[in-house]
DNA sequence: CTGTTAGCGCATTCAT
DNA sequence: ATGAATGCGCTAACAG
């Protein structure tokens, strides 16, 4: 869509120098008398010349692009992660290009190979589960890639995240600590949020292990959100009132819970304790900031990141890089 | 980073056809027999051919690429435009690439000049705060570009969003068609939220003409938080105790006003009333609804990318859409 | 420290 | 409906 721009030829030219001197200018590459650099740069400067990329890209074959792969945007946690990807990528020169799969391995291939079509420099996909299509092309293409939230399966190259097994199982083991015995799970649709599934396994083998087991639960049938919680705790409530605590898939699900514990008058913690899982501001904001789990959403981008961009080729080794979770033991547990 | 992955040359020869008869079928573009076709396509799919965009970018110069440019991804308000965006842009095969300013213009002006040597086909950008080298850049390239969430200025060439100073101004009379007089405003910094400050003028306006002005007033010197919201209210508060509507700069800073009304024992509404603005979820989850004002972010990027992507050539007339506001009632006002 | 040569993989002419 | 020739703007590899 550009036209007539000025190209390392003009820019050349008016410098009185090589196209490759220009070009080892604008890339700080290779070793530049100070006298012909300024030269170069009051050309361009002049000129308002603006290197072509694709035309970069092609004689170099590689980019400066990195493929992002994210599930949703709706959801806080992927912006935040997007966050971490692109603090670290800021210093680097390299430009994040994203999609949004939808949760659908199906779109996610479609979209992994148009981002493969850019040559980037990497790529960073989210969780595990992905078409046999998708891990061929990936294997094809030698890119290095992660995939970031979990690290709960055998990864294709590089893995950062949590176990979400485990930080469900060290919540239970929490909660039971603290002397609740009248678990209710409230949780969302599962089929996409795979990590949720995990945090409830390993809630219940906690339960299990201390001879309890799950006393109530309800699933909302959707993604999560804050009213999603607070309908859905209403609804457990109603069906088992004796629930002592409530845990809940995420944050905004708990926030939602306790919404209603305000609505309906239920006392937060004395009566009915929540719990949630992310541990994102406004659950800390809260007039009793939430019990939950801190899981490191920034930390994970930005590993990612630095993990992609320290090696060069694949190697034959994976990595896994647990950024960890830290219990926040808050005032609603 | 790649390496020899199979080229246009590959399928063709396998396919027994010439380069471009694949290049026509990979692009859906100019007549071809369905026979050649068929063939053409399950060579591509026994060698596994990715196209090189940045071939076909360099031979065409145009991409498939759309420049986005955010002030940030820390306010959800941006994901949901960013969402907006890319729901449009789904159905057509184009990506994001995307970078984030700071809110600060010369940041802006790096990240463009790095997204224009990718030869996007149009960019996205937010307000109109520009330096003068990026207006030049942009008017050079003669890409077409969108400045989204603001139409209270001069657009370069599309400009898609709402009034601020008008949505503040009508939520001023709003509140004093409810009978409120003593009003407080709650904001944040808005050196950096010019839009923030366009609301405030405009409720300022309204005040005036009402014979009122602010009777009390405290922003917090950082950006938007729940948590801001709440401790900067609690200061308006104790500073003068007998406001009786608080206008916050945003939902989430109202959010914030509302845990410290709860927290501190205020009655929302019967003692003091508070207004948002944005008509975030979360808003609308809480115990009582919050009354502020709906901006249409989800719209105002699926209309970007639409403009954007309907004309050819950047016309002469500058386009201005309103994707208009609403007053939510809600419970708090 | 700087220049020469040769192509990267594809799409745009214009033919056939 | 298909093909041949040419060049997009840049960089790798080697010289000098």
């Amino acid at each position: 869509m550009l036209q007539d721009m000025p190209t390392l030829t003009d820019v050349a030219r008016l410098a009185g120098v090589s196209e490759i001197t220009v070009s080892r200018v604008v890339r700080n590459k290779g070793p530049i008398a100070e006298a012909t650099r300024s030269r170069v740069l009051s050309a361009i400067e002049t000129l308002g010349y603006v290197p072509n990329r694709a035309a970069g890209s092609l004689a170099s074959s590689g980019s400066q692009l990195m493929g992002v792969l994210l599930p949703s945007l709706s959801n806080i946690v992927f912006p935040e992660v997007l966050r971490g990807i692109h603090s670290a990528l800021a210093a680097t020169g390299y430009q994040p290009i994203i999609g949004v799969t939808d949760y659908d391995p199906a779109a996610e291939q479609s979209i992994l190979s148009s981002l493969l079509s850019w040559q980037p420099a990497a790529i960073i996909m989210t969780g595990f589960d992905h078409t046999e299509a998708t891990r061929r092309m990936l294997a094809n293409s030698r890119v290095r890639v992660a995939e970031l939230m979990d690290i709960d399966a055998d990864p294709i190259d590089i893995a950062v995240g949590l176990s979400h097994r485990k930080a469900g199982y060290d919540a239970g083991r929490h909660l039971i600590e603290r002397g609740y015995s009248r678990f209710g799970y409230v949780g969302h649709d599962w089929d996409a949020d795979r990590r949720a599934r995990l945090r409830y396994e390993g809630l219940c083998t906690a339960l299990k292990e201390a001879g309890l087991a799950l006393h109530a639960e309800q699933r909302f049938a959707g993604p999560s959100s804050t009213i999603a919680g607070r309908d859905t705790l209403a609804a457990l409530v109603s069906a088992s009132p004796d629930v002592d605590v409530a845990v809940f898939s995420n944050d905004d699900m708990a926030v939602g819970g306790f919404f209603h514990c305000l609505t309906a008058g239920i006392a937060v913690k004395e009566r009915l304790a929540l719990f949630g899982f992310n541990g994102l501001d406004i659950g800390q904001s809260l007039p009793l900031p939430l019990s939950t789990v801190r899981s490191n959403r920034l930390l994970i981008g930005k590993i990612a990141v630095e993990k992609l961009l320290e090696g060069g080729e694949r190697p034959a080794e994976k990595l896994i890089v647990d950024t960890g979770y830290e219990i926040i033991t808050g005032a609603t547990a």
